[in-house]
DNA sequence: CAATCTGTAATGATTACTATTACAGTACGT
DNA sequence: ACGTACTGTAATAGTAATCATTACAGATTG
Protein backbone atom coordinates (compact mmCIF):
# COMPACT_ATOMS: atom_id res chain seq x y z
CA UNK A 1 0.00 0.00 0.00
CA UNK A 2 1.31 3.76 -0.86
CA UNK A 3 0.89 6.11 1.95
CA UNK A 4 -1.53 8.19 0.32
CA UNK A 5 -4.20 6.98 2.92
CA UNK A 6 -2.36 7.69 5.61
CA UNK A 7 -0.89 11.28 3.88
CA UNK A 8 -4.92 12.04 3.74
CA UNK A 9 -5.32 10.90 7.36
CA UNK A 10 -2.95 13.25 8.21
CA UNK A 11 -3.68 16.25 6.26
CA UNK A 12 -7.48 16.09 7.19
CA UNK A 13 -6.45 15.49 11.31
CA UNK A 14 -4.26 18.61 10.17
CA UNK A 15 -7.16 20.65 8.69
CA UNK A 16 -9.41 20.17 11.73
CA UNK A 17 -7.19 21.47 14.19
CA UNK A 18 -7.09 24.93 11.91
CA UNK A 19 -10.83 24.79 11.46
CA UNK A 20 -11.51 28.73 11.20
CA UNK A 21 -8.18 29.59 8.36
CA UNK A 22 -7.39 28.08 5.04
CA UNK A 23 -3.90 25.96 5.44
CA UNK A 24 -1.37 26.03 2.47
CA UNK A 25 -0.10 22.76 1.31
CA UNK A 26 3.10 24.13 1.94
CA UNK A 27 2.71 23.98 5.61
CA UNK A 28 1.00 20.50 5.62
CA UNK A 29 3.86 19.07 3.64
CA UNK A 30 5.35 20.78 6.64
CA UNK A 31 4.03 18.87 9.29
CA UNK A 32 3.87 15.08 7.44
CA UNK A 33 7.38 15.82 5.91
CA UNK A 34 6.72 15.03 2.34
CA UNK A 35 7.00 17.19 -1.00
CA UNK A 36 3.70 19.81 -0.97
CA UNK A 37 2.91 18.44 -4.81
CA UNK A 38 2.31 15.30 -3.24
CA UNK A 39 -0.30 16.84 -0.43
CA UNK A 40 -1.71 18.89 -3.07
CA UNK A 41 -2.33 15.65 -5.55
CA UNK A 42 -3.91 13.86 -2.41
CA UNK A 43 -6.17 16.77 -1.39
CA UNK A 44 -7.40 17.71 -5.10
CA UNK A 45 -8.79 13.83 -4.73
CA UNK A 46 -10.49 14.11 -1.40
CA UNK A 47 -11.67 17.39 -2.47
CA UNK A 48 -13.24 15.78 -5.57
CA UNK A 49 -15.42 13.53 -2.79
CA UNK A 50 -16.05 16.53 -1.46
CA UNK A 51 -14.83 16.62 2.10
CA UNK A 52 -12.71 19.49 1.64
CA UNK A 53 -12.93 23.16 -0.10
CA UNK A 54 -9.78 24.83 -1.47
CA UNK A 55 -9.18 28.28 -3.12
CA UNK A 56 -6.65 29.47 -5.07
CA UNK A 57 -4.55 32.38 -4.66
CA UNK A 58 -2.94 34.98 -2.00
CA UNK A 59 -4.98 33.38 1.20
CA UNK A 60 -6.27 30.46 -0.46
CA UNK A 61 -5.49 27.25 0.59
CA UNK A 62 -7.68 24.07 1.80
CA UNK A 63 -9.97 23.83 4.77
CA UNK A 64 -12.46 20.99 5.75
CA UNK A 65 -16.12 21.14 4.13
CA UNK A 66 -17.89 18.30 6.74
CA UNK A 67 -18.63 18.15 10.10
CA UNK A 68 -15.35 16.05 11.48
CA UNK A 69 -17.65 13.48 12.35
CA UNK A 70 -19.40 12.71 8.98
CA UNK A 71 -15.51 11.64 7.79
CA UNK A 72 -14.95 7.79 8.80
CA UNK A 73 -11.55 6.40 7.43
CA UNK A 74 -13.47 3.90 5.12
CA UNK A 75 -14.41 6.84 3.23
CA UNK A 76 -11.08 8.05 2.92
CA UNK A 77 -9.03 3.95 2.45
CA UNK A 78 -12.03 3.89 -0.83
CA UNK A 79 -10.84 6.62 -2.27
CA UNK A 80 -7.56 6.37 -1.94
CA UNK A 81 -6.52 3.09 -1.61
CA UNK A 82 -9.17 0.64 -2.52
CA UNK A 83 -8.29 -2.76 -3.76
CA UNK A 84 -4.85 -1.95 -2.33
CA UNK A 85 -5.09 -5.77 -0.04
CA UNK A 86 -5.40 -8.00 -3.19
CA UNK A 87 -1.85 -8.58 -4.75
CA UNK A 88 -1.61 -8.81 -8.36
CA UNK A 89 -1.56 -12.64 -9.59
CA UNK A 90 0.84 -13.58 -12.03
CA UNK A 91 -1.11 -15.52 -15.33
CA UNK A 92 -1.05 -18.68 -13.73
CA UNK A 93 -1.45 -21.80 -15.83
CA UNK A 94 -5.06 -22.73 -17.16
CA UNK A 95 -4.03 -26.24 -17.74
CA UNK A 96 -3.61 -26.84 -13.89
CA UNK A 97 -7.19 -26.83 -11.69
CA UNK A 98 -5.09 -24.38 -9.06
CA UNK A 99 -3.98 -22.21 -11.54
CA UNK A 100 -7.10 -22.27 -13.68
CA UNK A 101 -9.17 -21.11 -10.54
CA UNK A 102 -7.29 -19.71 -7.74
CA UNK A 103 -7.57 -16.21 -8.90
CA UNK A 104 -10.59 -15.82 -8.99
CA UNK A 105 -10.67 -17.75 -5.21
CA UNK A 106 -8.25 -15.57 -3.73
CA UNK A 107 -9.98 -12.01 -5.56
CA UNK A 108 -13.24 -12.68 -3.87
CA UNK A 109 -11.77 -13.59 -0.76
CA UNK A 110 -9.58 -10.29 -0.74
CA UNK A 111 -12.73 -8.16 -1.46
CA UNK A 112 -14.18 -10.02 1.21
CA UNK A 113 -11.36 -9.05 3.49
CA UNK A 114 -10.86 -5.64 2.12
CA UNK A 115 -15.35 -5.14 3.25
CA UNK A 116 -14.16 -6.61 6.81
CA UNK A 117 -11.71 -4.25 7.09
CA UNK A 118 -13.95 -1.33 6.66
CA UNK A 119 -16.15 -2.50 9.12
CA UNK A 120 -13.90 -1.84 11.50
CA UNK A 121 -12.29 1.47 9.87
CA UNK A 122 -16.03 2.64 9.65
CA UNK A 123 -15.70 2.94 13.23
CA UNK A 124 -13.20 5.61 13.40
CA UNK A 125 -14.02 9.19 12.10
CA UNK A 126 -11.70 12.08 12.02
CA UNK A 127 -13.16 13.33 15.18
CA UNK A 128 -12.04 10.44 16.78
CA UNK A 129 -8.34 10.67 15.43
CA UNK A 130 -8.03 14.17 16.63
CA UNK A 131 -8.84 12.92 19.51
CA UNK A 132 -6.25 10.64 19.98
CA UNK A 133 -3.54 12.86 18.49
CA UNK A 134 -4.56 15.16 21.08
CA UNK A 135 -4.48 12.38 24.17
CA UNK A 136 -1.21 11.44 23.07
CA UNK A 137 0.49 14.79 23.37
CA UNK B 1 1.64 -6.33 -0.29
CA UNK B 2 3.30 -8.87 -2.01
CA UNK B 3 2.66 -11.84 -3.93
CA UNK B 4 4.36 -13.89 -1.15
CA UNK B 5 0.61 -14.63 0.57
CA UNK B 6 -0.69 -15.77 -2.77
CA UNK B 7 1.86 -17.85 -3.54
CA UNK B 8 1.82 -19.45 -0.22
CA UNK B 9 -1.79 -19.99 -0.44
CA UNK B 10 -1.51 -20.87 -3.93
CA UNK B 11 0.87 -23.64 -3.14
CA UNK B 12 -0.62 -24.83 -0.13
CA UNK B 13 -3.70 -26.00 -2.33
CA UNK B 14 -1.57 -27.26 -4.65
CA UNK B 15 0.32 -29.50 -2.29
CA UNK B 16 -3.22 -30.14 -0.61
CA UNK B 17 -4.34 -31.62 -3.98
CA UNK B 18 -1.58 -34.23 -4.46
CA UNK B 19 -1.42 -35.22 -0.82
CA UNK B 20 -0.13 -38.88 -1.31
CA UNK B 21 2.92 -37.74 -3.43
CA UNK B 22 5.93 -35.26 -3.47
CA UNK B 23 5.28 -32.29 -5.85
CA UNK B 24 8.58 -30.65 -6.69
CA UNK B 25 9.24 -26.59 -6.33
CA UNK B 26 8.99 -26.82 -10.72
CA UNK B 27 5.65 -28.27 -10.50
CA UNK B 28 4.49 -25.76 -8.40
CA UNK B 29 5.84 -22.84 -9.90
CA UNK B 30 4.66 -24.21 -13.09
CA UNK B 31 1.03 -23.96 -11.81
CA UNK B 32 1.61 -20.56 -10.37
CA UNK B 33 3.44 -18.96 -13.56
CA UNK B 34 6.53 -17.66 -10.84
CA UNK B 35 10.37 -18.66 -10.93
CA UNK B 36 10.73 -21.75 -8.90
CA UNK B 37 13.50 -20.34 -6.66
CA UNK B 38 10.66 -18.22 -5.34
CA UNK B 39 8.56 -20.98 -4.17
CA UNK B 40 11.11 -22.56 -2.60
CA UNK B 41 11.94 -19.23 -0.74
CA UNK B 42 8.39 -19.34 -0.09
CA UNK B 43 7.63 -22.82 1.11
CA UNK B 44 11.48 -22.86 2.96
CA UNK B 45 9.20 -20.20 5.71
CA UNK B 46 6.49 -22.93 5.69
CA UNK B 47 8.53 -25.61 6.23
CA UNK B 48 10.12 -23.36 8.94
CA UNK B 49 6.84 -22.88 10.68
CA UNK B 50 5.50 -26.88 10.56
CA UNK B 51 2.62 -26.62 7.48
CA UNK B 52 4.84 -29.12 5.32
CA UNK B 53 7.51 -31.10 4.82
CA UNK B 54 10.53 -30.95 2.73
CA UNK B 55 12.60 -33.91 1.24
CA UNK B 56 15.93 -33.06 -1.13
CA UNK B 57 17.64 -35.84 -3.70
CA UNK B 58 15.49 -37.92 -6.23
CA UNK B 59 11.99 -38.37 -5.89
CA UNK B 60 11.62 -35.17 -3.21
CA UNK B 61 9.63 -32.13 -2.98
CA UNK B 62 6.92 -30.81 -0.48
CA UNK B 63 4.05 -32.44 0.93
CA UNK B 64 1.25 -31.06 3.55
CA UNK B 65 2.52 -31.97 7.06
CA UNK B 66 -1.05 -31.10 8.81
CA UNK B 67 -4.80 -31.92 7.96
CA UNK B 68 -5.79 -29.49 5.92
CA UNK B 69 -8.24 -27.97 8.37
CA UNK B 70 -5.51 -27.52 10.65
CA UNK B 71 -4.21 -24.28 8.49
CA UNK B 72 -6.22 -20.97 8.28
CA UNK B 73 -5.29 -17.70 5.91
CA UNK B 74 -4.71 -16.21 9.05
CA UNK B 75 -1.79 -18.11 9.90
CA UNK B 76 -0.57 -18.04 6.74
CA UNK B 77 -0.37 -14.04 6.29
CA UNK B 78 1.31 -13.52 9.82
CA UNK B 79 4.38 -15.65 8.37
CA UNK B 80 4.12 -14.74 5.36
CA UNK B 81 2.84 -10.69 5.74
CA UNK B 82 2.36 -9.38 8.76
CA UNK B 83 2.37 -5.52 8.84
CA UNK B 84 1.96 -5.32 5.14
CA UNK B 85 -1.12 -3.28 5.77
CA UNK B 86 0.94 -0.28 7.82
CA UNK B 87 2.66 2.01 5.04
CA UNK B 88 5.66 3.32 5.91
CA UNK B 89 5.36 6.61 7.25
CA UNK B 90 8.13 9.44 6.10
CA UNK B 91 9.87 10.99 8.88
CA UNK B 92 7.25 13.95 10.04
CA UNK B 93 7.81 17.06 12.20
CA UNK B 94 8.38 16.80 15.82
CA UNK B 95 7.26 20.63 16.10
CA UNK B 96 3.72 19.54 14.76
CA UNK B 97 0.94 18.57 17.12
CA UNK B 98 0.08 16.58 14.69
CA UNK B 99 3.30 15.50 12.84
CA UNK B 100 4.39 14.24 16.33
CA UNK B 101 1.83 12.09 17.38
CA UNK B 102 -0.17 11.01 13.73
CA UNK B 103 2.86 8.00 13.52
CA UNK B 104 1.59 6.68 16.81
CA UNK B 105 -2.37 6.87 16.45
CA UNK B 106 -2.10 5.37 12.82
CA UNK B 107 0.40 2.74 13.79
CA UNK B 108 -2.42 1.61 16.50
CA UNK B 109 -5.21 1.67 14.20
CA UNK B 110 -3.68 -0.36 11.65
CA UNK B 111 -3.04 -3.02 13.67
CA UNK B 112 -5.75 -2.86 15.19
CA UNK B 113 -7.29 -2.98 11.42
CA UNK B 114 -4.64 -5.91 10.47
CA UNK B 115 -5.94 -8.06 13.38
CA UNK B 116 -9.44 -7.58 12.72
CA UNK B 117 -8.86 -8.97 8.77
CA UNK B 118 -7.38 -11.39 10.99
CA UNK B 119 -10.39 -12.38 12.42
CA UNK B 120 -12.08 -12.68 8.83
CA UNK B 121 -8.92 -14.84 7.48
CA UNK B 122 -9.11 -17.30 10.25
CA UNK B 123 -12.77 -18.07 8.87
CA UNK B 124 -10.97 -20.13 5.51
CA UNK B 125 -8.86 -23.16 6.20
CA UNK B 126 -7.14 -24.59 3.52
CA UNK B 127 -9.85 -27.28 3.19
CA UNK B 128 -12.24 -24.98 2.25
CA UNK B 129 -10.02 -22.98 -0.35
CA UNK B 130 -9.46 -26.47 -1.76
CA UNK B 131 -13.41 -26.74 -2.12
CA UNK B 132 -13.99 -23.23 -3.62
CA UNK B 133 -11.38 -24.21 -6.02
CA UNK B 134 -13.33 -27.21 -6.54
CA UNK B 135 -16.56 -26.14 -7.01
CA UNK B 136 -15.05 -23.07 -9.62
CA UNK B 137 -14.48 -25.35 -11.95
C1' DC C 1 0.06 43.43 -12.70
C1' DA C 2 2.87 41.32 -9.21
C1' DA C 3 2.53 38.04 -5.54
C1' DT C 4 0.71 33.76 -3.73
C1' DC C 5 -1.75 30.16 -3.99
C1' DT C 6 -3.91 25.52 -6.35
C1' DG C 7 -3.86 22.02 -10.24
C1' DT C 8 -1.49 18.94 -12.93
C1' DA C 9 1.81 16.96 -16.18
C1' DA C 10 6.38 15.35 -16.93
C1' DT C 11 10.73 13.72 -15.52
C1' DG C 12 14.09 11.65 -12.56
C1' DA C 13 15.48 9.17 -8.26
C1' DT C 14 14.77 5.75 -5.07
C1' DT C 15 13.04 1.72 -3.25
C1' DA C 16 10.46 -2.67 -3.42
C1' DC C 17 9.61 -6.65 -5.88
C1' DT C 18 10.66 -10.39 -8.96
C1' DA C 19 13.48 -13.32 -12.12
C1' DT C 20 17.58 -15.46 -12.93
C1' DT C 21 22.02 -17.48 -12.17
C1' DA C 22 25.03 -20.09 -9.45
C1' DC C 23 26.28 -23.46 -6.51
C1' DA C 24 26.40 -26.15 -2.05
C1' DG C 25 24.00 -29.93 0.28
C1' DT C 26 21.04 -34.14 0.35
C1' DA C 27 19.00 -38.43 -1.17
C1' DC C 28 18.33 -42.08 -4.35
C1' DG C 29 19.46 -45.68 -7.98
C1' DT C 30 22.73 -48.29 -10.20
C1' DA D 1 31.22 -44.67 -5.49
C1' DC D 2 29.05 -41.67 -8.66
C1' DG D 3 25.63 -39.42 -11.58
C1' DT D 4 21.03 -37.55 -11.34
C1' DA D 5 17.36 -34.94 -9.36
C1' DC D 6 15.98 -32.60 -5.97
C1' DT D 7 16.01 -28.62 -1.93
C1' DG D 8 18.27 -24.44 0.20
C1' DT D 9 20.07 -20.06 -0.24
C1' DA D 10 22.99 -16.20 -1.63
C1' DA D 11 24.02 -12.91 -5.10
C1' DT D 12 22.94 -10.27 -9.03
C1' DA D 13 20.15 -8.11 -12.44
C1' DG D 14 15.83 -6.51 -14.29
C1' DT D 15 11.33 -4.42 -13.65
C1' DA D 16 7.73 -1.99 -11.47
C1' DA D 17 5.90 1.00 -7.91
C1' DT D 18 6.55 4.90 -5.25
C1' DC D 19 8.04 9.38 -4.36
C1' DA D 20 10.50 13.98 -5.10
C1' DT D 21 11.24 17.56 -7.98
C1' DT D 22 10.73 20.76 -11.71
C1' DA D 23 7.86 23.35 -14.56
C1' DC D 24 4.18 25.95 -15.75
C1' DA D 25 -0.85 27.15 -16.45
C1' DG D 26 -4.87 29.05 -13.99
C1' DA D 27 -7.12 31.54 -10.05
C1' DT D 28 -7.42 35.11 -6.66
C1' DT D 29 -6.09 39.03 -4.07
C1' DG D 30 -4.20 43.66 -3.11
Amino acid sequence: MNSDFTLAIHSLTFLALQPDRMSTSDSISESAGVHPVRIRKVLSLLKKHGFIKSKEGIGGGFIFGLDLSEVNLWDIYKITSEGALKPKCPESNENCIVGANMQKVLCSIFFGAEEHMGEYLKDYTIKEVVDLVKKSQ
